[in-house]
DNA sequence: GACCTGCTGCGGGCTG
């Protein structure tokens, strides 16, 4: 039978009033495999090829919506993404008489009324939103999800190896627990490694055996091309702004430059060209500091923008799914941490099926447009970076318990062992952690046992009863910016921020005019020049791949067609410097530079590996510095031997967790990546940390089989 | 220099 006669009679009208020729292949192989079996599909393929009927109008021919309550959830991680696939799932849906209720934090209250007194049909969900739905409506969320057939998880990669996928992971675990029957999960993404075969995937759906993966490998043609421009300040050459102006200013553009002071520098800066010369006025900034109404504005005038052209200056908030129609141009200044980053950037171009994908790839300095060449090469090969998903996730253990407790109100000791036992995002946790984690939290306050049954604690209570209490990841606190009522956005509290300070955000320019502290507001005025604004974080880290590319691209001889001259000169310099090394294998073989003062150990190998040689050295007494960006470190000369003394070390778990305990008790800021770990009991800390921060076996096998080159 | 993501329930003020 042919994809198109399995699908319903009203699937089949829709796609016939569509006017669509055929289906693609996604959608053909998805439509195949999804009605006649009872697997787990995860689709892959690249963005626009038309993922979100691949999976819908399978389930749609196949799900019996008669019967009560909701029969397909849809989960995604933005809120954005939602509105957008309401939008194209709900038409769908008007050909079956199927309801689609969008149910996040911003969603009308009405329509999630409207669903509790009659469960059916089609749910929009966010993981948060899900997870208050547990704390808050126990019994409502049986009324509305004990009869699911399918579960669609979209751009499941953003979830993977993150506190915020074992979260869901967790969910949906508890979600087949009220579930009488089991439900079927299709996931969808554009950039899933298939290292080990997709296991981490696989996993993560809870049912490994019954997962299968189904990917559209159909290449894209790329045009790339790349320019160098040294940066001598800390600003972008002005002779690089010229050049993205003039490579973009007749396209629809997307610009990342990697961090958001850099994408107002980059917006403000492109404007004023313009300004100048007399060219279009639509130059955009979007990242999650800008404002999301005008955000909003920004996608819509890009969405609707069929004659005019616009440069959107963006941070990974435009990296994902959401709908902004046709780009023709992508521009990336600096290199992506990740090949996975890549391609959901080099994707948002040529959405169009008949033309190629325009890429600027632009670097600033040479170790930034050597490692732009390796993640382009390593894309070129297919090759996409594994996620490290850990497999002890006590911080997420920790907030799930207490979400479980909450919405059982009141809960043998027993039964809460069962539930947490039973959920596949826990399976590596032994019996008797999980134990001594819940004693833990009842010594803290946080539960208390009443009789026989553990309830909420006091200190619990104000975790609970928060509403940010919802997510897995912590946000910093930002002032709001606002000029005569109108907001703009939102700052950090850093030294820039003072009366009469200009400063660049949402693509324009504004005098700061009051602060008010206690409400963390600040009024502006419009100004006529200014700086980027400062923000702060931390840079996403980098895998021992790209680093190992990058060293392979030094030692080859081959000269790239990509490059420009600037690019040529830039890489043949950085082969002549590391030409007096006798590097014979990038796979073990590692340069140490010694100087007067210093010498200088370039390892290329990944940020965690950086961080876990650093904290090795911290504990030997080897003074030395981390420069990830450019895969080195600096030690002073008076430590000569410490190749020696690394690869001498030999460090067994207990050992490491002893040592982490201490660090984190002079240190408690080192446990800022994870919002709950704080509430840990002191050695699971330790050990979360050494699972999710730094990469010890990783670390080990590096330093078992490195060759050190030396001068 | 340095990414991103989401949010209940309730009360007060306003509109129709």
């Amino acid at each position: 039978m042919t994809s198109f006669d399995m699908l319903s009679a009203p699937i089949r009208k829709y796609i016939y009033d569509k006017g669509w020729g055929s289906l693609r292949p996604i959608q053909e192989a998805a439509i195949q495999r999804i009605i006649p079996t009872d697997n787990n599909y995860v689709l892959i393929s690249r963005t626009a090829s038309g993922k979100t009927e691949a999976a819908f109008l399978p389930i749609l021919s196949k799900v019996n919506f008669r019967e009560q309550g909701v029969k397909v959830l849809y989960i995604s991680p933005l809120i954005a993404l939602i509105n957008d696939q309401f939008i194209r799932v709900e038409k769908l849906c008007e050909y079956l008489d199927v309801p689609v209720t969008k149910w996040h934090g911003e969603a009308a209250k009405g329509a999630k009324e409207k669903l509790l007194k009659h469960p059916e049909g089609i749910v929009l969900i966010t993981p948060e939103s899900l997870e208050a739905m547990f704390v808050n409506k126990p019994y409502q969320i049986k009324h509305l999800f004990a009869n699911l057939e399918y579960v669609v998880i979209d751009e499941i990669h953003s979830f993977l190896g993150s506190a915020r996928g074992t979260h869901l992971q967790s969910l949906l675990s508890r979600l087949q627990n009220i579930n009488s029957r089991k439900f079927c999960i299709v996931g969808l993404s554009a950039t899933v490694s298939d290292v080990n075969r997709y296991i981490e995937l696989k996993e993560f759906l809870g049912d490994p055996e019954n997962t299968k993966i189904i990917r559209d490998k159909t290449p894209k043609p790329i045009n790339a091309v790349f320019r160098y421009f040294a940066s001598t300040s800390p600003n972008l050459s002005s002779d690089l702004l010229n050049d993205v102006y003039v490579s973009t200013k007749n396209s629809k553009t997307l610009i990342f430059p990697n961090a958001r002071g850099r994408v107002e520098e980059v917006a403000v800066g492109l404007k004023k060209i313009s300004d100048r010369l007399g060219g279009h006025q639509n130059y955009f900034s979007h990242h999650s500091s800008v404002d999301k109404e005008v955000r909003e504005y920004v996608e819509f005038f890009a969405k609707n923008s069929s004659v005019q052209n616009f440069c959107i200056s963006c941070t990974s908030t435009l990296e994902l799914g959401i709908d902004i129609g046709n780009v023709d141009e992508v521009v990336q200044i600096d290199a992506t941490h990740s090949i996975a980053s890549l391609i959901q950037r080099v994707g948002r171009s040529g959405r169009r099926e008949d033309r190629a994908s325009n890429l600027f790839l632009y670097a600033t300095d040479p170790w930034s447009l050597l490692q732009s060449v390796a993640c382009w090469l390593l894309y070129q090969e297919q090759y996409i970076e594994p996620v490290s998903v850990n497999k002890k996730p006590y911080d997420v253990l920790l907030h799930q318990t207490l979400s479980i407790v909450k919405a059982h109100s009141g809960m043998m000791f027993s039964e809460l062992l069962e539930e947490i036992c039973a959920n596949s995002s826990f399976s590596r946790i032994e019996k008797n952690d999980i134990e001594a984690i819940i004693r833990h939290l009842a010594k803290t306050d946080l539960l208390e046992k009443i009789g026989n049954e553990y309830i909420i604690g006091i200190e619990g209570e104000k975790l609970v009863n928060n509403k940010d209490f919802y997510s897995l990841f912590q946000t910093p606190v930002l002032f709001k910016v606002s000029c005569q009522g109108v907001k703009i956005g939102e700052l950090p509290l850093s030294s820039q921020v003072r009366i009469d300070e200009n400063v660049y955000l949402s693509a324009r320019i504004w005098k700061i005019q009051d602060i008010d502290y206690e409400t963390k507001k600040i009024e502006v005025i419009p100004a006529r020049d200014g700086k980027k604004p400062i923000f702060s974080g931390d840079p996403a880290d980098t895998v021992h791949k790209i680093r190992e590319k990058m060293l392979e691209i030094i030692l080859s001889e081959d000269q790239y067609d990509f490059l420009d001259a600037a690019g040529h000169e830039t890489i043949r310099e950085l082969r002549k410097y590391f030409s007096v090394f006798e590097v014979k294998n990038p796979e073990t073989d590692r340069i140490v530079h010694h100087g007067q003062t210093n010498s200088t150990f370039y390892t290329f190998t990944s940020s965690k590996i950086h961080r876990t040689l650093s904290f090795m050295m911290d504990s030997f007494g080897i003074e030395h510095q981390i420069h990830d960006s450019s895969s080195s470190m600096s030690i002073k000369s008076t430590d000569g031997d410490f190749a020696g003394v690394l690869q001498g070390i030999h460090l067994d778990e207990i050992t490491i967790v002893q040592m982490l305990e201490q660090l984190i008790q002079e240190k408690p800021a080192m446990l800022d990546f994870s919002k709950w770990a704080k509430y840990l009991p002191l050695r699971y800390q330790a050990k979360l940390l050494k699972e999710s921060y730094f990469d010890f076996e990783g670390c080990h096998s590096f330093l078992k089989n490195l060759n050190f080159v030396e001068n």
